[in-house]
RNA sequence: GCCUACGUAGCUCAGUCGGUAGAGCACUUCCUUGGUAAGGAAGAGGUCACCGGUUCAAGUCCGGUCGUAGGCUCCA
């Protein structure tokens, strides 16, 4: 028999008999990297540790603890979980099992439902499955076979899958004891090799994720190669769960939901502090790039949603209403509106770009199911804006975007910013020539730009290419905020125009573009963000008086009065607790500034500094604590 | 829209087998006048989401409606 040549990851290669697998290479390397083996990627494909190698090849070993590892053990977890719930509810049937980021998910169809007493069932069904330590064996059969044998065990599911094969393709099944799943791979060696795993949720999904079709028991659950791994993930999960906004708009009564007006915030007066400052910051950003507010109405008569295509692509989602003879919508977007403005006057390319921005009222008739909290609303408003510009200036145009949504971010402190750009799709309106022309000014600006970027293609809008950016947030959690679209449909539906250098009426083109997104969803992700712990600048309550005896009262009142003429955002906690109370109570409801004062400071004028989470810090002069908080707000520091 | 779970005081939640509703926090009043994360006492607060049914009797059982939550094409 005759040796092959293995090359490693870092090029240096070995020798090996041929047929050698890849557990066998493993542990010539050595014990250690031979028990955290998974799988294998030979020639860039995913193998068993079991398979043998009869040729030469490039060759690396999958750890349990990379990506492509952990997708093999949540795999083969799926896996054990579908052994389990055959066990226990022998009419199941089995589709099909994923891993997804740090989860995976298996759909049953089963008569009933899984309760949460089934899933605790499951769960150690599989301990018990994983001490047992079967081996999982691949089995490779031709199409016919596997057909033959999965309409014998009754898997329809499966039998619709293989039909779906290509006739020349092997297929492929894994056992374990004796169930056995019809599956890709690779998998886990044994079962003994999944331990630390917990199930999760169920819920129901549509067979292909098609409404038409059997609706599924899903359920969805974790593992990880090592306890700490499992305890890390579901303490993130606690964590996500602590700060979620729904729950930290309750606690710090920021904003409500009332079933009079579902999927609709309410946003309390310190809710709308917020909010109102959000918006005085990207208005202060209009100013500095050269945008004007506009406000325009509500209800629009029908015909202008069948003039934009609106009443074409989004009629299910817009708010109707009759009125006499007349049918109105209210407005889901702003943009047809930004229209009849522009038509209002005449314009010169000399004019143009007009930057339009509008922080109008947006309704839009979201489907039930898809509500959630802030993140899915029926009433919002956005920091819209629509540029009308000549096709030669929206390089420029997004070059400007470019260097405004990095302010904002910085502002927000997100970091880590992707990119996306997304190009022509199949179904797009518009000159050929023009979407090429929008998609290389897009490219050039980004290219220009030095930030890192990876392109949707057919991703864009059917009226043009668009660049969505996306942020982290302080759980890794990824959330698309900003969207720059161009549209050259818009103009053209409703004649846009404008005379051009050489006396000629031209088209204009439109930018879309929205840097927080939706107020309201921003205000969501943002919440989660800083963990309700407002920046000054930001906070619906920037100072609280604690005075520590009635003794003091007056002073408290009078330093009271004159915070809040000097415009800080001041309260005054003059009950009769103790002051220990008072500050446990302040720092709960997470106030920037604690100003203690009691007969010391009363007499001196001056007062004791506590600032949230970081304790006492002293006493100060009145003048110099606001010089020094004005300063902060002035620069909206984090 | 579909599946599942949930809906009890402002908030967080108990409420057994169907027998007419309870705690903590918050709130109000009183006592205490205090120095950096909870001082004490008393009081007030609920058409148990809504509508209907079963029953002598429904927060509890059944049906419906509304609302909220987790999901519903990350493919064997």
């Amino acid at each position: 028999m005759s040796d092959i040549l293995i090359t490693f990851p870092d090029q240096s290669s070995r020798s090996f008999a041929t047929g050698v697998s890849s557990m066998e290479i493993a542990e010539s390397i050595g014990p250690g990297l031979a028990k955290a083996a998974v799988a294998a990627r030979i020639d860039g494909l995913l193998t068993d540790l079991t398979q043998s190698i009869d040729k030469n090849a490039d060759f690396e070993i999958i750890t349990e603890d990379s990506d492509a590892g952990h997708e093999v053990l949540l795999h083969s977890t799926a896996h054990l979980m579908a052994h389990a719930v055959k066990l226990l509810f022998p009419d199941a049937k089995v589709t099909i099992g994923p891993a997804i980021e740090n989860r995976f998910y298996y759909d049953f169809d089963i008569p009933g439902t899984f309760s949460d007493n089934d899933l605790e069932k499951i769960e150690a069904k599989m301990h018990e499955l994983s001490e047992n330590d079967f081996e999982v064996n691949r089995i490779e059969m031709s199409r016919n076979d596997a057909l033959k044998m999965f309409k014998e065990m009754g898997e329809d599911y499966k039998v619709e899958i293989i039909e779906q094969i290509n006739e020349h393709d092997t297929i492929s099944a894994y056992s374990q004891d004796d169930f056995i799943d019809l599956c890709r791979g690779p998998h886990v060696k044994s079962t003994g090799k999944i331990k630390h795993f917990k199930l999760l949720s169920t819920s129901g999904a549509y067979w292909r994720g098609d409404e038409n079709n059997t609706m599924l028991q899903r359920i969805y659950g974790t593992v990880f190669s090592t306890k700490k791994g499992l305890d890390t993930y579901l303490h993130y999960l606690e964590e996500a769960k602590k700060r979620d906004h729904r729950k930290l708009g309750k606690e710090l009564d920021l904003f409500f939901f009332h079933h009079l007006s579902p999927a609709s915030p309410f946003f309390t007066d310190k809710g709308a502090v917020v909010y109102n400052n959000l918006i005085d910051y990207m208005r202060s950003l209009y100013n500095e790039h050269g945008y004007n507010e506009v406000i325009t109405p509500q209800i629009f008569d029908m015909e202008l949603w069948k003039q934009s295509g609106h009443y074409d692509m989004f009629i299910d989602n817009m708010f109707r209403m009759e009125m006499g003879d007349r049918e109105f919508g209210l407005k889901p977007m702003n943009c047809p509106g930004h229209t009849l403005i522009y038509s209002h006057g005449h314009h010169s390319y000399r004019d143009l770009p007009i930057r339009m921005a509008d922080f109008g009222r947006l309704h839009r008739f979201e489907k039930a199911g898809v509500l959630s909290g802030l993140t899915r609303v029926r009433s919002m408003a956005q920091d819209d804006a629509h540029i009308f510009c000549t096709p030669e200036q929206i390089g420029d145009e997004i070059t400007d975007l470019f260097e405004m949504v990095q302010k904002v971010y910085k502002t927000f402190s997100f970091e880590d910013l992707s990119i996306t750009l997304s190009t022509r799709p199949i179904k797009a309106l518009g000159d050929i020539k023009l979407w090429d022309k929008a998609e290389s000014s897009l490219k050039a600006v980004l290219d220009k730009s030095s930030f890192y970027f990876t392109i949707d293609k057919g991703k864009g809008a059917f009226y043009g290419p668009k660049i969505d950016f996306h942020v982290k947030d302080a759980l890794q959690r990824s959330h698309q905020l900003a969207t720059i679209q161009l549209d050259f449909v818009l103009p053209e539906r409703f004649k846009l125009k404008y005379i051009a250098e050489d006396g000629n009426e031209a088209r204009p083109v439109m930018i879309h573009r929205a840097i927080l997104g939706s107020l309201e969803r921003f205000f969501g992700v943002y919440l989660e963000h800083c963990g309700g712990d407002f920046p000054l600048w930001l906070a619906p309550v920037q100072i609280v008086v604690l005075p520590i005896s009635e003794k003091v009262q007056t002073y408290a009142e009078k330093l009271t009065k004159n915070l809040k003429a000097s415009g800080f955002r001041t309260q005054l906690d003059d009950k009769a607790d103790k002051i220990g109370a008072k500050i446990r109570k302040a720092e709960l409801s997470k106030i920037n500034i604690m100003l203690i004062v009691g007969e010391k400071e009363a007499e001196a004028e001056t007062v004791s500094v506590r600032r949230r989470h970081k304790g006492d810090l002293g006493v100060m002069d009145v003048s110099e604590l606001t010089g020094l908080l004005s300063e902060e707000i002035k620069q909206r520091s984090s």
